[in-house]
DNA sequence: GCAAAAGTGTTACACTTACACCCATGT
DNA sequence: ACATGGGTGTAAGTGTAACACTTTTGC
């Protein structure tokens, strides 16, 4: 009836800063893995949702609060975590890195972002939890203003055709892009530009609503 | 470490016959809620997969093996269950009900089909879970031809695009519908037509591959 | 011959894709 | 003046949506 089955959450928290997607990663400090980077993660408790626990644990160890988390999958390979079974259900969000402070805590020796591109060999199925929140992502790209929770609140088009290019991994058309986004009513214009770049200034632009 | 929370999976299965859509539904034998109909679940066992053990109880509890089962969901409401906390994975399949014997085994008195349209309360939140299954299948209904595991090897089109209204709970134009699945390449037609209607016999298709 | 279901084509609109040059600024 | 990234329009192709009449059979 009341198996000896563990289930725990986890989150895939991905930034974009200085041009780089980025993710969170914490230290652990204990049993299994400790010192090893590996995504925010704990067992649920018995009186609250998934999602709730799963906001309470990330709140937990790295201090990010009031963020919106999408589950994105189960997982549940009898063998994925040492010692007995643990079942895992994943979460993703996206955030700006430079509005939240990062405060380790609870059993996270250190919290902090690495880049996307740099990560190396992460303790259990981490690594194909990164995975399969970047195919999500792209899958969701295109719904509604996602990388509103990515980008500033005022950005030059070409920025966030950047970080379009960087998520789906591909070549955008420049004009095909900015019709796109723009006919579709995701973000306006606003009457302001950028300064003190190297070359001709830029229309910022604003997601709308 | 191992909360005292029960995992679960439950199935919605669904069939097509006589031009309705059918549930396969079980009557309970133990607590909670003896003698009530409901969709057929279980718990997980230590050793499997989530998903093996969706087949498992199914085939322990209906008769019903070898099929595909897809995950489409997470209830985990903290009060969904009585007496203890149960946090249930949803798989749901499409079959056709005259292609498999029905025996009711395990902690089930009876196994039967009941049609989609008359279901009453359920115990649980195994309505929601219905209805989840449904507008899952509503999503899923255009891509390849999951269908094909609801009608029968030879169909007039027709029949598909009833099962296709049926389920998009719409109505869909005859001529677009046509064009649609066969420039897709979805059917294919057959040298072979209806027979022993009242009206003009029909040429029967079948789905590619 | 008539009732009943089967079958068929065209047009308008929306969306996507491919593609190349001029513009505004800082140095 | 020139290097650098910013910015723009058009045409072809593809998919979707709306719409009404003729055909074939059983009775």
């Amino acid at each position: 009836m009341h198996l000896p089955i563990g289930i725990s959450v986890d989150c895939t928290i991905l930034g974009y800063e200085d041009g780089k997607m980025k993710v969170l990663l914490i230290k652990r400090d204990k049993f299994p893995e400790p010192e090893k980077w590996s995504l925010p993660g704990a067992y649920i408790s018995e009186i609250e949702t998934i999602e709730n626990s799963a906001k309470r644990v990330l709140n937990e160890l790295t201090g990010i609060q009031n963020i919106f988390l999408t589950q994105v999958g189960i997982f549940d390979e009898p063998n994925r975590y040492p010692d007995h079974r643990v079942i895992s259900v994943l979460y993703c969000a996206l955030i700006k890195p430079e509005q939240f402070e990062l405060i380790a805590g609870s059993h996270a020796k250190q919290v902090s972002w690495h880049n996307l591109d740099e990560i190396k060999t992460l303790p259990f199925d981490h690594n194909k939890m990164i995975e399969h929140s970047l195919n999500w992502l792209k899958e969701e790209i295109w719904r509604k203003p996602i990388l509103n929770s990515l980008l500033p609140d005022k950005f030059p088009l070409n920025q966030m055709k950047d970080l379009y290019q960087l998520i789906l991994q591909a070549e955008i058309d420049n004009r095909n892009f900015r019709k796109k986004v723009i006919s579709q009513e995701l973000v306006e214009r606003l009457d302001e530009k950028t300064k003190g770049g190297q070359q001709r200034p830029a229309f910022l632009y604003k997601f709308k609503e």
